[in-house]
DNA sequence: ATCAGTGCAAACGATTTGCACCTCG
DNA sequence: CGAGGTGCAAATCGTTTGCACTGAT
């Protein structure tokens, strides 16, 4: 836990927790995976589901973390705002999603969109076969 | 209904009634909009929401729809597979959706996944301001 | 001390499932 | 006629809410 916490909010243990959790997270995670997650680690009782989705309201009010949802998954998951954003590319097969190393509309710009829409966001997600299963499939 | 129901499935007045809303749907729908939209026309009453969730279900294992959910609404949504694909540019003020007129990628390659991942299809969502939204906040 | 944050259990909305009945092919 | 589709109601799953209690500042 060697960081810093953003001011302007109350810093329960439960916020500090979930905080961390989606510090250290690889990526988005839904409300159920940090129950989870909080549930394991914790001995001494794990806290109610409903704190949960509380907190990762609260953290989204105050602009600490990114709501989202994976395309082909109805569940929201949420991630730390940082620097940049990142894009996956999910399996076809397995699911599995591999993080792109960069952004391909870093130096391209968007296609028109009829109306004068000023875009501010974009978010891509690629679709096809990992490795493992392009090859499984041969 | 000027059109022809695809083949290899069995067409109940309930499917065909559900695949020519999709037919003539400008955008994605969920489950519940088409349920409104039939218990709306319908008036004979309209079907169980059960019976458009089967329905739906059963359309994705033929391959004659394609099931996605907006990145910024967990509601999952179908749409009919059509010849190509649709972006959306979504207003973040009032949630309006305008589609792009082409895709950004047509003539693009993808970035490197780092494994050799094998794309084959991608989602994008634009994400801003319409021209009314944008007007209205100076 | 005060007011926001938390736990618990009940409420909710979207989706699914079991089962008896009905209908397309 | 028979497999598969449908209606209904109950069950499930993720998420939200009301209320009394607890804890951070």
């Amino acid at each position: 836990m060697n960081h810093e916490y953003p001011q302007g909010i109350k810093w329960t243990k439960q916020r500090k927790d979930v905080y961390n959790i989606l510090h250290d997270a690889a990526e988005p995670l839904s409300a159920q995976q940090i129950y989870n997650q909080i549930a394991k680690a914790d001995e001494d009782g794990s806290y109610a589901p409903s704190t949960i989705y509380r907190i990762l309201g609260a953290f989204e009010e105050k602009g600490l973390v990114r709501k989202t949802t994976w395309m082909d998954d109805s569940t929201v998951v949420y991630e730390l705002k940082r620097g940049g954003h990142t894009h996956y590319a999910v399996c076809l097969t397995c699911h599995k999603r591999v993080p792109l190393r960069s952004c391909p509309f870093a130096h391209i710009h968007f296609p028109e969109t009829g109306d004068d829409f000023q875009i501010t966001e974009h978010k891509l997600e690629l679709y096809g076969y990992c490795k493992e299963c392009k090859n499984a499939k041969k």
